[in-house]
This record gives C-alpha cells, structure tokens and sequence, in this order.
DNA sequence: AGCCTTCTCACGGAAAACCGTGAGAGAACT
DNA sequence: AGTTCTCTCACGGTTTTCCGTGAGAAGGCT
C-alpha cells in the first residue's frame, strides 16, 4: 500500500486550479490539500499548517507575492519544501533562477496534464523534473552536454563566475576578510563587497562558509 | 654555496642574549640579523625591516608584551614568520599554546647549545623542532603515539574538541547562523557564540570559514 | 550604434560575527 | 575535599558581513 502524496497549488486564475485539481483527481496516489491564489496565501498557508503538503505546485505570476517570493520564503526559512513551478515562460534564464532557489521540477503550462502527474510523482520521489520543451529549451543553450531526464549537470544550476569572482572565492577560502582582500587585490573595499554579494546570490548560499564549502565541493581549492 | 640564515633573538636577559649569539657565531651558515628586550620591540623591528630575519628566537617571559602577544601579533598580521620559542617552562599546555599560535621549534633553555644551532637549521628548512625534553614531556602527555623528531601529530597541535564544540562546528558548515543553531540545539544565543569562541581559539582559525575548512580537511563532514 | 558583460566603486542600514571576560552547576577524576 | 572539564549563560563593545541599489567605464558582440 502505497502512502498518499499530499499537493497544494499555488496560481492566480482559479480555472486554471480547477483544471489541475481535475486532472490530478485521476491519479488516486495524489491528493490536492489545498489552494492558493496569491504568493501571501501560499506563505500563510504553510507556516500555518506545517509542512502539510509534500508537493507544492507553484505559479511564478501572481499577485501580492510572485512564486520568486515564495521559493525565497521558503529558502530563507530553511524549509526543504518540494516545488514544481509551472510558468508559461519557458526562458532558461527563468528555470535557473528557480533552480537556484531550489524549485525541483518545471513544467511549462501547455504540457499535457500527465507530464504534472509524472512531475509529482518524480519530484515527491526526490528526483528533478523538467518537460520536454524545457528540457529542450535547456538542451539548446547547453548543445553537447547530456540532459537525461530528472537531472541537470551542475554547471547549469549556476550563473557561471567570473574571474575576479573566483579570485574573491579563493580569498575567502583562506580566512580573508574584506577589507585583507581588498588590500590584496588592490580594489576597494566596496568592490570586493560587491564580488561577495554576487557570489552569495550565484552560488545560491548563505554566507562565507557556504562559499567555502561550494569552493571545496568543485575543487576551485 | 648555501645561503645564510638571519636570524633575530629576542629575550628580556640580555647576558642569554649574549650567550646565544655567541653559540651560533660558531657556525657560520647563521647570522644574527638583530635583537630585542620586550616584545614590543620584536614587533616595531619586523614591522619597520619587513621580514629581514627568517627565525625568531623568542622568550615567552619579557616585559612590556610577552611571547604570546609576538606571536598573536603575527598570526593577525598573517605574517608567516618562523619563530623558536626558547622557555624556561616545557609544561606541555605552554608548548600546546604556542604551537597553536603557529610558532615552529620549541627548546628549553637548559638545552645544549648546539640544539638551539641544530633548530635553526631545521626550522629554516621549514621543519619543527623540539628539544629532547620538550619531546619527552609531551611523549609522557602523548603516551603511546609516536613523536618523531620534528613532527607532531596533528591531535597535539590542538586541544581536542568537546561534543558540544562538534555540534557547533558540523552546523557551522551547513551555513547556520548563531541564532538558527541555538534554536536547533535548544540553547541560548550566548552559549554558541560561547562554542563558536572557542572553536575558533582551539582550532587557530580566523572566523567561520576557517572552522569550515578545518570540518572539512578533518572529515568531520 | 546599441546591447551585454565585466569590472569597478559608493552609501546606508541591518544583521551577524567576533572579542574579552566572568561565572555557576554538575560530573569525574585524584 | 579539591581540581579539572564540560556545559551553560550573560553583557557590552567592535568589526565584519550581508543586503539593496545604483552607476560609470571599458571591451566585445550583433
């Protein structure tokens, strides 16, 4: 016997919500826990109830707060919440940045119901989730790099760094602080600030420790 | 031909100042560079001549800033400077200290003089050095490991890590900050920072990063 | 010519880290 | 009984990091 996997979705047009809820009520392993409308409801849902759905479905449009808010909410809570975004952009440049806020599956809005179904299923499993037109999307920017179904290289979760980034990343490595890089690269405190601001936002990390430990994970040191 | 050691003595008695130089004028690969009656004279010396010495010789006990406060000295200046440490004590906490503080020989001074010719040498190459006592202490202290002349293992060079310590440190490299590991571990702000402090202290690192990088060149995650 | 990226710098404010120091409670070992 | 270790917490202060935002210069690509 199979244990239900519990979804809430998150879209500011209702027809659309029920159109969902319509196709996910053929798949009797899934069950729809609830709705929202806004990205402020998706919020107030969750800290209310706890992490009461395993999936979260999840609309980058909407008003109040978009799904960019919201996948940062639950960032900046530490919360691991499973999120598949649905969005009619189909631009690599918005996949990654949901990537980097941790968004597990993407599926553009004119998939077939089943590839929702089967995005549920990957991502409540723990695997990455993308439709076909993303994956191909994604596959002409990368051209030569393999893409197989439910993962993505590394490479492509990260805007990739520039020199002087990587200059500041090895710095902070080695217990620098700011202002010791700045004296050592010759730049202005303000700058190499700057170059960390970025790094934090790119590597989608926390703060110096994450950089570190990003560092060491790709062998930059 | 070999190129010569500069060497620089620091010591509050000047007649063991005496005394040493005219040790090492016996042998002519070492040159004595310069000398110092406190601390704070080391330390105006290293900064107005840059590094013109490659060893320190230096006493813990002298007045106006002792050993330690040299040593702190470099360690915060991230001046790589080889220094001996020449003590009347070889109580093996002392011995830990200063280790920790990046000094790179240890002789007693009721060592034979050829030690202190003998450490130079060693500690130019880039090795340690301990004199025979020193390493007998700490053998006594180590009791089963082995202390080969020149090496210590790495457990000595720090004090070992409580439980509490650990789990500080482990979350540290997970990108927890001070407030979201009290909250984790039940505990008050003030406590962590209280294991962060001494985390930092105990491992000779400079701030968080370092403590990551010490987690993990040590598999500690 | 227009766009994009990178490099550079600035400013102000909030949050977190770092520093020093002291101290009580309980367990453990001598 | 005394010492040492660990765990726990506090307080006040300085420094550093983090955040948001904006912007000019140089080079390259279309």
């Amino acid at each position: 016997m199979k244990e239900k996997i519990y979804v809430h979705v998150a879209d500011d047009h209702k027809i659309l919500i029920e159109g969902i809820i319509a196709v996910i009520n053929t798949d009797k392993e899934i069950e729809i826990k609830g709705y929202s409308l806004t990205g402020q409801e998706v919020i107030d849902w969750f800290s209310t109830k706890g992490n009461a759905a395993d999936v979260l479905i999840l609309d980058i449009t909407m008003p109040v707060l978009d799904g960019f808010e919201v996948l940062k909410y639950f960032k900046k809570k530490r919360i691991n919440q499973k999120v598949i975004v649905l969005s009619s952009y189909d631009d690599v440049k918005i996949v990654q940045e949901v990537l980097n806020l941790g968004c597990k599956g993407y599926i553009s809005k004119n998939s077939a119901g089943e590839h929702i179904v089967n995005a549920i299923k990957a991502v409540a499993r723990g695997e990455q989730y993308f439709s076909n037109d993303i994956q191909n999307s994604l596959l002409q920017t990368l051209s030569g790099q393999i893409v197989s179904q439910g993962e993505l290289p590394d490479k492509f979760l990260f805007d990739s760094l520039t020199e002087r980034e990587v200059d500041v990343l090895k710095l902070v490595t080695k217990e620098y602080s700011t202002s010791e890089m700045a004296d050592f690269l010759n730049l202005s405190v303000n700058t190499v600030e700057t170059y960390r601001k970025n790094l934090l936002r790119k590597l989608n990390v926390k703060n110096a420790v994450g950089l570190a430990m990003y560092a060491v994970k790709n062998n930059i040191v």
